[in-house]
DNA sequence: CTGAAAGCGCTTACAG
DNA sequence: CTGAAAGCGCTTACAG
C-alpha cells in the first residue's frame, strides 16, 4: 500500500502535524505556524491547514510541543487545602479562565505544610509550567528561591504584599479583621474573643488585626484569644465555643477565623440555650455556603474568591504573554455582611 | 572550555539524562533503565547512576518521557462538580494515592454537562494519559466510544455496573435510598417525600430506589416527589422545604437527595417553628460536614467517599501495571446513620 | 511569506 | 547485562 511508507515504527496511531501538512500540501513548519497563528503565513494556507486538521481530527501532541518549545501549556496552582471551600472557589474560578485559553490546571495540595509546598513547587517547576499560582507569602526560603530562579511567571493569591516585583491578588486580612472588631464594639460588645484554627498565616493575620483594633479601642483581653492548630470545621467550632463559654461566661462577642467554626458555634449555642446575638454576638469569615441561611443568619466577612481567581488568572496570562502589567498588586477588598448573629 | 562542547543550542539549563549518564560513566539508556528500575542493570551501575542523579539534582523531563514512550504519567479524573463536597473528598483521596506513586492528577470538571464531559474526555485522551477515572455511567455514546477505543485504563466511580469489562468502584444508590424509605416508614412516617436537585443520574437513582420501596410498602404518593434541576445548596433546601410544607402540610417524612438540602430544611423548619422530627422527619444523603453537629443532628446515609477514591486509584494502578484484576466491580456499600432528625 | 535541517530529552527496538 | 541507533512529534533558528 502506498500509505504504508508513511507509517512510523512507533506511531501512536493519532494523526500528526506531518500528515496534516501533507494533506494541506504545505511543509510541516508552515502547518505548525498556521495552527498556532504565529509568524506570517498566507491566509489561503492557513485555511487549508485548518481544514486538513479538522478533517483529520488532529490534536496537537502536548508532550511533543512541550519538548520542542521547552514550555508547557500547564499552569500549576498550589493551595494549602482542597477541603476548605475557600480554595475550591478560587480554584474553580482560575480554572474557568485558564481552561478555555488552552491551559491545563495542575493542582498541588500542600495540606498546610511548608515542606510539602516546597516539594510541590520543585516538582511543578521541574516540568517548566507556563505559569504558577501560589497562596500567600508564608513559605520556605528554598521555595522562594526556586520560584525566583525559575523565571516562571508567578502570581500570589489571598494576601497582599507591596514589595516590588511581586505579583499578587488578594485583600487585607488585617483590615478585614479590624472591621469585624469595630463592628462588634459598635454594637456594644465589650469582651470580644478571637477563635482561630489551623494557625495558617491568614488566620494569624486576622487574629492580629482583631487584636490591634481592640487594643486601640482599649478593649483587648489576651485571655480571650483561642488558638488551635486543629483544622477548622463545624465540629471544632462546637467544641471551642463550649469550652470558651465555660471558661469565660462573660464573653459577649466572638470572631471566628472561618465560617465553619462560627456555624458550629451557632449550633452549640442553640443546644445550650445561649441566645445569639443578645447574650453573645458571633461573626464568621468568608461568607461560605449556609452563612446566609443558618439560624440566626451569620454576620461574616465576604471575601472575593471568585474575583480573586479570575483576576489572578488574567494577570498570569498577561505575564505569560509578556504584556505590560499595569498593577502588580491588586487589592480586591472585602465586605462586612451584617446579618443576624452580630 | 571543555564543557562547552556539551552545551546544546536549545538547552533548558536543567540537567539531562545524558549528563547523569556521563557522570556515572554509563550509556544514556543504562541510566534511563537504572532510574526507572526496569530491565536488568548491574546493581553497582544502578547505585552510581542514582548517585549521579542526586548530585546533579536531576529530574526527568516528563514531556520527553511522554513523547518517547507515548504514555504519560498523568491520570485524568473527570467529575461533574468541584463545589460539591462529595467529589472533593473522592478527589482528595485519589490524589493521596496517585501523587506518591508519581502520577499527576488532572482534574476535569464537567459541570454536570454531558457534552462538556465528552469534550473533556476527548481532550485528556488526546494526550494519552496513563489512566482515566470518570463518574458514573451516564454519558454520551461518543464519550463511551472514545474511552473504549483509546485503550486507556478506565475506572468508573460512584455507581455500580455489573457489565463485563467495566471497572467500577461505588455503591448502590438505589439500595441506599431503599434503606432510607424503610427507616422512615419503620419510625411511623406515612407521607414520605423525596426532594432532589440537580437531577444528575445519582439523584435520580436515589429517587427511584425511594419510590420503589414506598410502592412496595403501599405508601407511594407521586405528589410527594419534588425535583428541580437547580444545583443543590443549603439555600435551595430552605426554599424547597418551605414550598413543600405549604403545598402538603401533611407530609411527615422527607428524604433529601443531598445533605445540604436537608440542612437548609432544618434551618427553615426552625425558623417556621416546625418540629423535627416529631412533626416531620428529615433524612439527608452523604453525611457531609456539619451533619453530625447541626440541630437536630442529621440522620443521613454515609457514603464511602474516601475509600472509593482509594480503591479506585489502586484499581487503576493495577490496570496500568497490567496486573490481574480480582474484582472489576467493587461494591463499597453505605451506612444509614440514624441521629436525631429522623 | 515559506521551508530544510537540527534539536528538544527521553525510550523503544534491536543487537550483542 | 549493556549500548548504538533511531525515533517520538513537535518547534527553534537559520536561510532564502
Amino acid at each position: 500500500m502506498a500509505t504504508s511508507t508513511l507509517r512510523k515504527t512507533r506511531s501512536t496511531g493519532r494523526p500528526t502535524l506531518e500528515e496534516v501538512a501533507q494533506r494541506a500540501g504545505v511543509s510541516t513548519i508552515t502547518a505548525s505556524r498556521a495552527l498556532r497563528g504565529v509568524g506570517s503565513v498566507g491566509p489561503d494556507y492557513v485555511e487549508r491547514v485548518k481544514a486538513a486538521a479538522t478533517a483529520l481530527n488532529y490534536v496537537t501532541n502536548p508532550a511533543a510541543r512541550a519538548l520542542a518549545s521547552s514550555r508547557s501549556d500547564a499552569v500549576a496552582v498550589v493551595i494549602p487545602s482542597i477541603s476548605n471551600a475557600v480554595f475550591v472557589d478560587v480554584l474553580e474560578s482560575i480554572h474557568s479562565v485558564l481552561r478555555p485559553r488552552g491551559y491545563e490546571v495542575l493542582i498541588g495540595n500542600s495540606h498546610y505544610s511548608r515542606q510539602a509546598e516546597e516539594d510541590l513547587i520543585r516538582h511543578y517547576l521541574a516540568s517548566s509550567p507556563g505559569g504558577l499560582i501560589v497562596s500567600g507569602f508564608d513559605r520556605t526560603e528554598s521555595a522562594r528561591r526556586l520560584i525566583d530562579a525559575s523565571g516562571v511567571p508567578c502570581v500570589h493569591i489571598m494576601e497582599l504584599d507591596e514589595a516590588a516585583g511581586v505579583h499578587c491578588v488578594g485583600f487585607s486580612q488585617t483590615r478585614a479583621a479590624q472591621a469585624v472588631a469595630e463592628h462588634l464594639v459598635s454594637r456594644g460588645c465589650r469582651r470580644n474573643a478571637f477563635v482561630g484554627a489551623q494557625l495558617d498565616s491568614r488566620t494569624m493575620q486576622r487574629g492580629e488585626g482583631f487584636r490591634e483594633a481592640l487594643k486601640r479601642l482599649g478593649l483587648y483581653d489576651p485571655d480571650l484569644e483561642v488558638l488551635t492548630p486543629s483544622p477548622s470545621s463545624i465540629g471544632l467550632g462546637c467544641d471551642l465555643f463550649r469550652q470558651l463559654l465555660q471558661r469565660r461566661p462573660d464573653v459577649d462577642g466572638i470572631f471566628f477565623g472561618n465560617d465553619d467554626l462560627a456555624q458550629g458555634a451557632l449550633f452549640e449555642a442553640r443546644r445550650q440555650g445561649i441566645e445569639v446575638p443578645s447574650r453573645v454576638a458571633i461573626v464568621g469569615f468568608n461568607d461560605l455556603a449556609g452563612a446566609a441561611d443558618c439560624v440566626p443568619r451569620l454576620t461574616t466577612v465576604r471575601t472575593p474568591r471568585v474575583e480573586m481567581g479570575r483576576v489572578a488568572a488574567n494577570l498570569l496570562l498577561a505575564m505569560i504573554d509578556r504584556e505590560p502589567i499595569a498593577q502588580p498588586a491588586v487589592d480586591l477588598g472585602f465586605e462586612l455582611v451584617v446579618r443576624e448573629s452580630a
